[in-house]
DNA sequence: ATCGATCATGCACCTATTGTGCATGGTTAT
DNA sequence: ATAACCATGCACAATAGGTGCATGATCGAT
């Protein structure tokens, strides 16, 4: 029982299982094996002296009490880590351990240069990353794995954002770049449209991945239906499509190029300039840290320096 | 460590060193060995990366941070007591563990019945009770050794009755009534004023004591200043005081006369008729467990109980 | 100054809590 | 029927967390 909170490690087991439903996924999630997370619950309940589970066909699920339980302690989480960091700036204290979450390309564009940055100015903080997609973060959030994550803000997400449990702060809109082949004709131009590249095969994201949404989103906005005839599930994948002339595909500005062959990056203009918005997410209360008050400043700065370096020096 | 609370054990740790200012009386107040409160103050600086203790004398000190964590945490304990009596409410769930702790009387009359009553209401029920002066109970109301206190309500008290960290309801203010020996010109009265005792040779708790102040203040207010003419630490030897013929004595109400020899319980009438306020006092936020609710009707029934029936039952 | 009292802490050792891995039994989908 | 899945019990192992004693440091009183 690694506790780094002050909340008793198996309330914060119960209140992931709330979000996994089973045992297994819990246990996957906390880094437990099935049967202490088992063990865990069994013992909470003991202690407690509620009813916390019940069965439920081949599985368990939480009773009335339990999902009380779990949803008030979600004040408590965010007492704590409000005081906490309270604490932290009162004292001028440095913290001893720092998780940070991410999806792929904040991973490598954001929150290694965040890593590489804190080693630096406090040399005694122990950094951790994870790559993690944006739903996983919120969960890993909650499972106190991490204490950041940036991840992007999805509409249709299962949580809200005025979720009680977490608080975001917005770090960039991500502009969508467009990616063509070299020898295409509009290559040359350093700007187009979405409606100039309509008859276009796009390369996308499996229908149903995180991006997908985004993607017909955009095309929704310019009033463009695109004609989908390939999917990759990474960047790499579809920009080797790219580049092996199969079509053409959009490119957060975040993600890097490269040294990719034959693909050109233009910004797109006119009615519908699609972006994605990135986010970093945090548990309530713990906002005012200064450790999270720092990282914010340092990932909001590099991806500036991206943005604006980009497409330019990276074609 | 044993978790009834959710809060981790070295924080409640923390909170009590807070109280008591030194580790050795930390660890007798927790239970737990010098050593044992040392190593989980260590380790909890080490957890939370903060430095909460520094060396003062030969003694240790809490530093500005540990201060503010103590006091902050105030209102997560008080937060998740009223969570758990609020899932115990909405589950209709049992408490396995109830911890009671009183003064002597109290303990005696008051607790004693409780814990007979809930053993035969609550069968699961795992009911303690620790005999303790107020102040103390206060220590291990924070301590989370006890769950409710029954305390004389002392004005010049350390706990202010405003305390972000407990709640108190006021149980009975149980009156004091004057004991002579039955031999005395005023044995065959029913009532007499403090004014026709003024000249009696009087019986007292040492000075200094719970009960002193009260004493006087019951003096001060009828306008009559007594003479003390010996002192006693328990009521059992005030009473034998008195049946020997050595003076007169004030005994609450609550306190039994038992089978004393020759020995008469008056009530006080006239001016300044005085009494002690008996309150319950809980962690802040608990007040609203069924438990809790329960315990202190129980209290108040118990109480008006005896308090109708003597001194008439008791003579 | 000296001696004893008080206080915190380190160390050796022990305990029991809490974890893992595997086997089992119940439940659902194919 | 069979296979997949899920929770849990059990034997075993790791380790967090406890006690008791010895040590060192500080303070007060003689």
């Amino acid at each position: 029982m690694h506790n780094r909170c002050m909340i008793d490690a198996r309330l914060i087991t119960l209140r992931v299982f709330a979000r996994c439903g089973t045992i297994g996924a819990t246990a996957e999630l906390t880094g437990y094996s099935p049967s202490a997370v088992s063990a865990q619950l069994r013992e909470l309940q003991r202690v407690l002296g509620m009813q916390l589970l019940t069965k439920d066909g081949r599985g368990v699920r939480l009773t009335a009490t339990g999902r009380f339980l779990v949803a008030g302690s979600d004040t408590l989480i965010a007492d704590w880590e409000s005081l906490r960091a309270a604490a932290m700036q009162a004292g001028d204290q440095v913290q001893s351990h720092f998780g940070l979450g991410g999806f792929s390309t904040a991973a490598a564009q954001l929150l290694a240069p965040l890593a590489a940055t804190l080693r630096t100015t406090r040399p005694l903080l122990e950094v951790q990353v994870l790559e993690a997609n944006p739903a996983r973060c919120f969960d890993l959030l909650v499972a106190e794995r991490i204490d950041l994550a940036v991840i992007v803000a999805m509409q249709s997400d299962t949580y809200a954002e005025d979720d009680p449990r977490f608080e975001q702060t917005v770090l960039l809109d991500d502009p969508l770049d467009v990616i063509i082949p070299s020898d295409h004709p509009l290559a040359s131009r350093e700007t187009v449209t979405l409606q100039e590249l309509a008859s276009e095969p796009w390369i996308t994201e499996a229908a149903g991945s995180t991006y997908h949404s985004l993607f017909t989103a955009a095309f929704t906005a310019a009033g463009v239906t695109p004609r989908i005839a390939h999917e990759a599930v990474e960047w790499e994948t579809q920009i080797a499509f790219v580049g092996a002339g199969l079509g053409v595909g959009l490119l957060p500005r975040l993600a890097p190029l490269r040294g990719a062959e034959n693909v050109v990056r233009l910004r797109i203009t006119g009615r519908g300039k699609p972006s994605r918005r990135i986010v970093a997410a945090v548990r309530r209360g713990s906002i005012t840290s200064p450790l999270i008050q720092e990282s914010l400043g340092i990932l909001q700065l590099s991806a500036n320096r991206i943005l604006t370096a980009r497409p330019e020096d990276d074609l």
